[in-house]
DNA sequence: TATGAATGAGTGTTCATTCAT
DNA sequence: GATGAATGAACACTCATTCAT
């Protein structure tokens, strides 16, 4: 009756497999539609659940999509703290872009819920700003170690070009893979990828930029 | 009955000023709470009005949404149409952000809206791809003058390398203006500017690139 | 600003014209969608009017309703009570069945509004009930004389024949006229006056049966 | 998304005993006050239910009215398909009429309804105009014999004189016993029907008519 | 005489949530 | 564990009506 932290973990083997069906219900709906247009009944129809069944589950709509979020998110996390291969400085954000890029792919329909509910729902901002963060601190990482070894230009500062180029790739995987924009398309995932590693190495490379000339 | 297209406009000076007026609070109204969470009487008790009167001017509140969205988009793409500055890349770069960012965050909270939006109404999506489009074809276009002048790296795609660079900018935008997001704003608006420029001249630069030695 | 009995007679040739203007339109509309759809602002649309002209004629729909069909009722009076033809019975019936046709389409919208409204507003069933008792006293002493004169049954209840007889007149139109029923439309109107008519005069007539040979 | 088409069938029996108390309290207001004076929290309230249970039944009110409208003359034209008894022709369509107004009187909250509706939906036109025409080609069959046996006048129309008949009855049942017609009340229904039936069949009877004499 | 802006009570409808079975 | 009936607050939307201009 009084309890309510945390989430209801179901004693059977039953409870668990109908509590993981309608998450996926949800997660299959809220890509469809958004989270604004996706009702309970829809996730329990969908389900093959009766309305009254969701609540033995999830206290609510919200919980149930924080749920998923903070799950995506922290699999996003460890994601994130993998370690950075070794190799020269373009095949290793190459590589990453390309996991990042599938990973993302992968989850379109949970990041796009995010999008959708940053704004509104302080707890989906909170839990992704921290995910952000990490992939932040590992490009600057990485950036501060390149300039070390010379690879990268001394003068940058790695933590608003962590930032930067974090929002380069989040944002182009935004509008490919969760907005599907048209635009994008003319080019494969493969293409974009190595053109992002290369914008990404020459913006921070040292070199004799001839820009200004 | 009969299709009642475009917009109603209001004979009277009185009547133009209220639909002004629901105009203004319902862009408030949405930056606070966003879409979602806005009744229609929330919108007019903050204009002052009874409920009703939203009717007279608006057929929904997507009408109404849309209409704003669309006004700032028509402003962004003639923004995004105005001539480049024939200066020196970086600069001309630097200056067209700034006032990039000007315009984002004055508009924040319709481009906050709109994000909310894209994924769930296509007509959203269709509007901001078209300006979208608008501002990677500037792109597009300014770095193959750069090229023929030697100044881009000519074997650079400047359709990916527009929209690569494109995103960073508005995503970069979104983040710090719409989210406010913390992360970011340990620098300032001119900092981030000047980064951004400098990792996007570089990283489309001719030069000879030290990265992969 | 406290008068308020009886309806409003504008002073002025315009007032006169706008209010007849306003029993137009919404005789025509209430002939198309019916009573219980239309609107003020829709007759006031009609009539090319703003909606508050209305109320300088009426003080609501239903005053300028029941004026429009205490207006055709009183002119459908005023028919009932004109002298029949002293013509052979057949003949007699026929001319009046033929010029109460030609009544009733002609007013068919308001006859249309009647039935529309009777179940539900008093004082339309009791206007209409007051005409109709007048028809039926006539038919009644049409039929009373014919009697006398050896044309018409002795054992006839006049009275019931004539509720009858009008009713089979009068639904026959409703159908035919306001409803437009298939039907009715493989015979001409004038068939079908000239079957009533024979109806009418056989089943009242003297004659020797043969029915119930 | 999906259409759902025809109408929902409740699992259990409590759901759909609760579907006839909305029937049931839905006919009966309608008889009081006529379809536009009935609001859905009307039917509700009287069903002892809240206003959210409505919807789980029926989608509005219009198509419970169809559905109720439907029934009755489903039933109705039953009626109108049963054997017409091989008796003499005064005796059948007194037996008859005598079975129609009884009918009638029963459903007369339906009938009325319907009355108030045709004009305006469609659907029930359709729906009235089939059954009418069921009884009109029952009539009218049944005059055809008669007249092969003599009974019937053969120069007689047929169909016409269905439609006249079949009409006099309907409104003269219609005017008594959903109007409530005072001027109606002076007869019991029994002298109605007999003179009804006496009209009727002399009205195409086969005899020496003297009445143009 | 006419306009059109504004009102606000009234109503339909949705949907998260509860609960007896 | 699951059902589905029922609730009722919340909200969108309509439209008769008033009134300043």
């Amino acid at each position: 009756m009084t309890e309510e932290s945390g989430q209801f973990s179901p004693p059977t083997p039953k409870g668990r497999s109908t509590r993981e069906r309608i998450k996926q219900a949800a997660t299959e709906l809220f890509a469809e539609r958004g989270y604004a247009n996706v009702r309970i009944t829809d996730i329990t129809t969908a389900a093959d659940l009766s309305p009254g069944a969701f609540y033995r589950y999830f206290d609510d709509r919200r919980e149930l999509m924080l749920e998923l979020i903070r799950e995506v998110l922290a699999e996003a996390y460890e994601f994130a703290r993998s370690p950075m291969d070794e190799q020269s400085l373009i095949t290793s954000v190459l590589v990453t872009t390309r996991r990042y890029f599938e990973f993302y792919e992968q989850h379109r329909a949970l990041f796009g819920l995010m999008l959708e509910l940053t704004q509104t729902d302080a707890e989906v901002a909170e839990v992704w700003f921290e995910t952000q963060r990490s992939f932040y601190v590992r490009i600057s990482r990485s950036l501060q170690r390149g300039a070390q070894r010379g690879l990268v230009r001394d003068d940058l500062d790695t933590e608003v070009a962590a930032q930067l180029l974090g929002s380069m790739s989040e944002f182009y995987a935004y509008q490919r893979f969760v907005l599907g924009s048209e635009a994008l398309l003319k080019f494969s995932v493969d293409e974009a990828a190595r053109s992002l590693a290369e914008v990404w190495v020459n913006g921070v490379g040292a070199h004799d930029a001839k820009a200004d000339a």
